[in-house]
DNA sequence: TCATTATTGTTTATACTATAAACTTATCTA
DNA sequence: TAGATAAGTTTATAGTATAAACAATAATGA
């Protein structure tokens, strides 16, 4: 049994929840990640940041309600990210 | 579906790679581990000490065909903190 | 109206972590 | 006895994770 790379921008607790949270969803918003997952603000909005510099979400920002309002989908690249990280790990977590 | 914390120090490829390999096995030789996770010497002497100070593993030296031996088993402590850590990154890798 | 509080995020400071290079100590071998 | 091999450890440093501090705007109410 080899023990495959795990993709260090997805092993992390607050990006991991994210990606989760958006796996089989259209979007969430900042907020609503935020109350399903947790975090501070601030640990939140760099964790988006890098989700996204690494191409696997996409950030939307726009108003709702006269309220700044940041919308975040998986990309493609995203979904297949999280896979081969669940398949990665699923190789650690069998006795 | 809450989001469970994750034990930071399994949390980690290489940590979680000794635990993985340890567990179901009596006891693993440093260079058996060196081999089948591929670290490197030193990290994997560091990461080996996080181990066992945290009570998870315990390393027994001796020597065996006239050089250094180091024997790593599992503590139960060390057991129950992978079945935890299992149960709780399931929680992140359905969809 | 204007001061206060609430909302939604970003920037930044820092303590912590992961990793490999360099080092140590001892043994084998030619 | 001079390399080469074996088995680890120490340490240097670049990188990461996290929350505190900050910013900008909007609602509220006295």
């Amino acid at each position: 049994m080899a023990f495959a790379p795990l993709d260090p921008i997805l092993h992390n607790q607050l990006r991991l929840a994210v990606v989760s949270l958006l796996v089989g969803v259209e979007q969430a918003d900042f907020t609503f990640i935020l109350e399903k997952t947790g975090a501070t603000r601030g640990n939140l909005s760099v964790q988006l940041s890098k989700l996204k510099e690494a191409g696997y979400i996409e950030v939307t920002k726009s108003f709702k309600d006269n309220y700044p309002n940041t919308s975040c989908a998986l990309t493609p690249a995203g979904v297949a990210a999280f896979e081969g990280y669940v398949a990665a790990i699923k190789g650690y977590l069998k006795k």
